[in-house]
DNA sequence: TTTATTTGCTTAAACGTTTACCTAAATTCG
DNA sequence: CGAATTTAGGTAAACGTTTAAGCAAATAAA
């Protein structure tokens, strides 16, 4: 509503007339065409150029069937998984010259439904996702594979889906932090979790058991405990209730936001870490070196898979002979040891 | 999938001929028009959701020359303040029905003006936007307010283009910063910055310098210093050069990553937060009530002000009457004061 | 009753590209 | 030298919507 500026829109009707050639020589002008004489395109180019013509990307896709657009589908972005992923995405994104669109599902199964029958449009040419942890109902997801667009899956994957999918090995990464915790003396492991519970936490609670089962330890149910998936000061109180009924000596804190929580629960009754409780995270945090103590924490490779999973997705988009379905990449996660599993002196 | 329908497009053509109506009666119905008979709409409805007909976008922007579609660009990603601004932003885009597209400029000018210039062609009705660090010549900004693209700034903001701007509070929180460092005893307090300088840090840097200035103490340029933006261990050998040159009792860090930094170099130079140096830092990060010692922050209301940025946006989309050059909001910030400025017993 | 208005729908022209198909001149070839 | 081919473009029909303009029938006004 500013003002009445001109808007002196330039397309390829403008050029042609000032060229006085025509539209069509334009258009294969600008695309390289082998049709087209090297002199006229030179023309052509320049004049562009010279008028600042950028071209309707709309008219483009609605012609071409295509849209050089892609879609992040993710459950949150406060995260610094997803920041880290989306990093690595961007990074081939803007190789290709692509586009980005980002939807947050916030781990709700009806947003990420309803945002993908919006994706049925043709909006975007392909999808790089993490499914909402209370996904069950897949079929709009078949719905848009059946569409013909391509989806690529990373870190929370969707078995069940024939197409690629990048993940961290949830599983072992989960084992090697509890055969840590149990290296480092403790004998009563508490695995803390998130409601809705993505499949990827189940590889992280089966990695866990097989660890306690090799030590002849029975993982009990009652160590297992669920907060909400959203930062909040009820888990802290949910956790500090669990801690004293089971009195763990080593806590396993499966996603992010719940090394914060585990910390303050722990300050709140006075517990030592690691005298008397030891804490390991599934964290990319840069701060995890400087907590207090310093956490060991389960690295994943965020960057990494974003970026392998829209490699993929673009080989295959760019015609690459890739076929989705056959990719099942799985990037090793590291276990840094830091204080908050150290054996006292 | 589940109607067993293969990828057959359906599109207004084949709505009109199931209904043996015309196309323009498709369009009108599904757009609640006083044209068409209450009847008629309720068929067309109902046949388009048993056909699961879903709008082609691109060739509805092309003819209504708008596109339903912003664009947030900013410089990173893989940080509190953006990720956390951006779920704000996601907030009103989801509710307006809008779509976002992502663009991250790695705070790099060159990027930022290539960006902008593709921005041009229709892509985005408008743009949330926090400028590169390094940005001076701002005549591609200019060119997308001319050709008609409304821009809102968070954070980052350009003073010299008249559009909405929504701010922190940035000279008044490094006063605030700073006055709360020296009420705890600092006589020597060092300002650490990046590379490239955002006019924030310089807000930064004034408020810094009044604080020190009211209580007459002479700022000293070389209680400046200048780290990368990128988060590198680098950083932390020219923090240690410059924290043995000057011998600061002090530090406020302007920029996230710096915490972690500052940490680190301390505890290399075997300096001991809060007895040595005492520390502020600008950052979202919520493990800072966890560090070793917990941190005292600048928080930035970074979801209201991704919020708020785009509720300015959209308003002047749907054409309420807001003058976005007229707004110029400022939220505050808060200082949580925590144990790395404590005062030793 | 005639005339004006409203209702409900159709026709067709955009929006800006891309591309299959022509065409006429220039070049190559036998 | 005539025929075939290549070169360098032009024409026009898409792509799927939206919307101005039109039009017949029904309704209201006079």
């Amino acid at each position: 509503m500013t003002d009445g500026s001109k808007s002196n829109k330039v397309n390829m009707k403008t050029l042609a007339k000032v060229l006085n050639v025509s539209i069509a020589t334009i258009s294969k002008a600008l695309r390289d065409s082998h049709d087209i004489g090297d002199d006229t395109k030179q023309r052509v180019i320049e004049t562009a150029r010279l008028l600042h013509y950028v071209p309707n990307p709309y008219a483009s896709s609605l012609r071409k069937r295509s849209s050089n657009t892609i879609a992040i589908v993710i459950p949150e972005i406060a995260d610094s998984f997803f920041s880290q992923a989306i990093n690595g995405i961007e990074t081939i994104v803007d190789l290709e010259k692509y586009h980005a669109l980002i939807y947050l599902t916030h781990d709700s199964y009806e947003r990420e439904k309803q945002m993908f029958n919006d994706l049925t449009s043709g909006r975007v040419d392909g999808i790089l996702m993490s499914v909402a942890s209370n996904t069950e109902d897949i079929s709009h997801i078949q719905d848009l594979q059946q569409a013909g667009v391509p989806i690529v899956f990373f870190d929370r994957v969707c078995e069940d889906i024939p197409t690629a999918k990048i993940k961290t090995d949830d599983f072992n990464s989960a084992y090697m932090a509890t055969s840590h915790l149990l290296d480092q003396g403790c004998k009563n492991i508490s695995l803390v979790t998130i409601e809705g519970y993505p499949s990827i936490l189940q590889a992280r609670e089966e990695g866990y058991k097989k660890a306690l089962a090799e030590r002849d330890i029975e993982a009990n149910d009652a160590n297992s405990i669920s907060c909400s998936n959203k930062y909040t000061n009820e888990n802290i109180e949910v956790l500090k209730e669990h801690i004293q009924k089971v009195k763990p000596d080593g806590i396993i804190a499966t996603v992010e936001h719940l090394a914060t929580t585990t910390y303050l629960a722990c300050e709140e009754l006075k517990l030592n870490i690691p005298n008397d409780i030891k804490v390991v995270c599934f964290t990319n945090q840069i701060t995890a070196s400087i907590l207090n103590p310093s956490l060991t924490t389960i690295l994943q490779p965020a960057y990494e898979m974003g970026r392998k999973a829209a490699e993929l997705l673009f080989g295959h988009l760019t015609g690459k002979p890739i076929q989705l379905e056959k990719e099942n990449i799985i990037l090793p996660s590291k276990l840094i040891v830091r204080n908050s599993t150290r054996i006292p002196d």
